[in-house]
DNA sequence: AATTCTATTTAGAATGATTCTCATTCCTTA
DNA sequence: TAAGGAATGAGAATCATTCTAAATAGAATT
């Protein structure tokens, strides 16, 4: 088992290899996003970390998911307009968006399909990275 | 050649299918988005009209721009937090957001390669549309 | 342990993008 | 030509995010 004491080494150790200090409110909403990975927006986040954190500010947790995702902790994601979310980053993965719900599943992206993807760039263009969105409508798992 | 005029007819076509009115100001805005597909903001598209149409407001283009996206003439794209931008739909098209510059590109998409890429969906995953969208830097053509 | 230096947090103001409200104008059809 | 709905325009309002400047907290050094 992955003990909360893990986590936060873990987090110590990215943020230290970027220069940057560990502190209770970048552990806080590390964790708040690892506990719910439903694509939160701020706001979402700021909810969930005021009840154990009361004095946090909107500011710092904006600072905070900003930081997890220079240490590549943390993906951010921008379906249409509206608030931004973010999904701690495990794997590669492309997101499904349910126009019906709202809500946004994460899709299991195979190696080689990406490189297939990438394989339609004409030779100048060197991607650093792709991102995958689809939208529609899921139907209840049976 | 395509006139002028066969624009403006194709989408007043587009519009009465939908059980909506060309108007001079919705036919000056897919001009001017026709022109120059360079992904503009709607600031950007406010800018390119109002020489043409002086008395046009911000919020009219806002209108418009929802309209034609409502009709499939136009699509959004959001890349990143920021203002949403706007291309003339044809063909299914990837996007390739250049880090260094800003500048999208459109990346032609194949057909088979858009069935493999939804083939990576779950059978409950019913998706109406996919989305491509590649960071990186494109070197410039020899 | 006290001091210094810098990173981080905070509250609130400011900004940017978009939407809303509602009065006015413009078609369309009666 | 009158009535009714669609579309536009000006400005206010809202939402998400960033900025600013002051307060705090930690780490390193004396």
């Amino acid at each position: 088992m992955v003990s909360n004491t893990d986590l936060s080494d873990a987090l110590a150790q990215r943020l230290s290899d970027s220069g940057l200090r560990s502190t209770p409110q970048r552990e806080v909403i590390y964790n708040v996003l690892l506990t719910k990975r439903d694509h939160p927006t701020a706001e979402d986040v700021f909810a969930r970390v005021k009840p154990e954190m009361p004095m946090i500010s909107i500011a710092t947790v904006y600072n905070c998911l900003e930081t997890l995702v220079q240490c590549n902790l943390v993906r951010a994601v921008n379906f249409e307009r509206g608030p931004t979310r973010y999904c701690p980053n495990l794997h590669p993965h492309a997101h499904f968006h349910d126009e019906q719900t709202g809500a946004t599943h994460d899709i299991d992206l195979p190696d080689s399909l990406l490189g297939q993807v990438k394989s339609i760039l004409p030779p100048n263009f060197d991607a650093s990275s792709v991102e995958i969105i689809f939208r529609g409508k899921a139907r209840p798992a049976a």
